[in-house]
DNA sequence: AACCTTAACAACCGCCATCTT
DNA sequence: GAAGATGGCGGTTGTTAAGGT
């Protein structure tokens, strides 16, 4: 199926924006909220494809982002989720409130690439640079993750070649269904039965791996001691936001879906689409 | 001062997932 | 269910500032 151009190509601006352009996309969207991005430009007076507008909005005027230099923990943190996700950018920002994909992208492929490999790390696998690929005992652990997202994920942990074992490289299995890594859609909660496939496996690593990625911790995720490795894993790759966490069943009352299922966007109780704080709000 | 190289980051492009009709 | 519309994501490119020669 072929699509159609986003936008009238003939008419729209490309390159830099310039101040009145941003003022311009500010107040609409003070006035009128986010959404329906392909009216917008017109709506707004911009001579934009509203794909523009939506990426100069998110990346750059939404009155939430952080900017500056990343501090060593947002360096830490965001190479840990890497280890964990790959380049779900947009999974990864959202654990990092005021930060965008896009940013995080920038800063990863300028600064933590090199960071990582004058560690003798490879960014991309995680493993030291001058091993190679033997799987004389690779370890792969399948197992179900139980989170309140829709989707359950595989979890690949591969103990192979790790300068420190209590890191293992950890990677999302193709296999599964976490192509829907989008948080967007559905609220169902779902656990598979846990599947562990252990070819050659030494017995002090065989763990009950218990992930929840991208959401805040409750407390009842960590109760049993089966779980306590996944759980101290857990509170170094994702903790939870600071400030205190509302409990659940109050969360489920007052905060946006998108703050249930892990978005902390400002940290505030709504992510950036659905806060009303700042003179903005989303009509949806 | 002029030129070249590198780093940083904003913006674009194409594809995919989801929603709507 | 099919087709089209829309939003979102990740990869890539373009531009510019900074530093080096």
């Amino acid at each position: 199926m072929g699509r159609s151009p986003c936008c009238e190509k003939a008419h729209t601006n490309k390159g830099a924006w310039t101040k009145e352009e941003d003022q311009r996309l500010i107040n609409y969207i003070r006035a009128h909220g986010e959404g329906c991005w392909r009216s917008l430009p017109k709506a707004a007076g911009l001579s934009r494809c509203g794909k523009s507008c939506r990426l100069r909005w998110i990346n750059y005027l939404r009155p939430d982002l952080k900017r500056g230099n990343f501090t060593e923990e947002e360096d830490e943190l965001i190479i840990k989720l890497h280890s964990l996700l790959g380049n779900k950018w947009s999974v990864i920002a959202g654990r990092l409130p005021g930060r965008t994909d896009n940013e995080i992208k920038n800063y990863w492929n300028t600064h933590i690439k090199r960071k990582l490999i004058s560690r003798g790390i490879d960014p991309q696998t995680h493993r030291p640079l001058n091993t190679t690929a033997t799987n004389s005992h690779t370890t792969t652990i399948t197992t179900a993750v139980t989170t309140t997202t829709p989707t359950t994920k595989n979890i690949n942990m591969d103990f192979t070649n790790n300068v420190d074992q209590n890191q293992p490289n950890i990677m999302i299995a193709t296999s599964s269904s976490y192509d829907e890594t989008k948080c967007n859609s559905g609220t169902t909660e779902e656990t598979k039965p846990l599947e562990i496939i252990i070819p050659k496996i030494p017995s002090q690593v065989m763990i009950n791996l218990e992930l929840s990625i991208g959401l805040p911790l409750h407390s009842h995720h960590i109760s049993s001691p089966e779980s306590t490795a996944s759980y101290n894993f857990l509170t170094t790759v994702a903790p939870p936001p600071t400030g205190a966490v509302p409990a659940a069943e109050t969360v489920a009352k007052t905060v946006c879906l998108c703050w249930q299922i892990g978005y902390q966007g400002g940290g505030g109780q709504w992510c950036g689409k659905c806060k009303n704080t700042n003179g903005f709000y989303r009509y949806c």
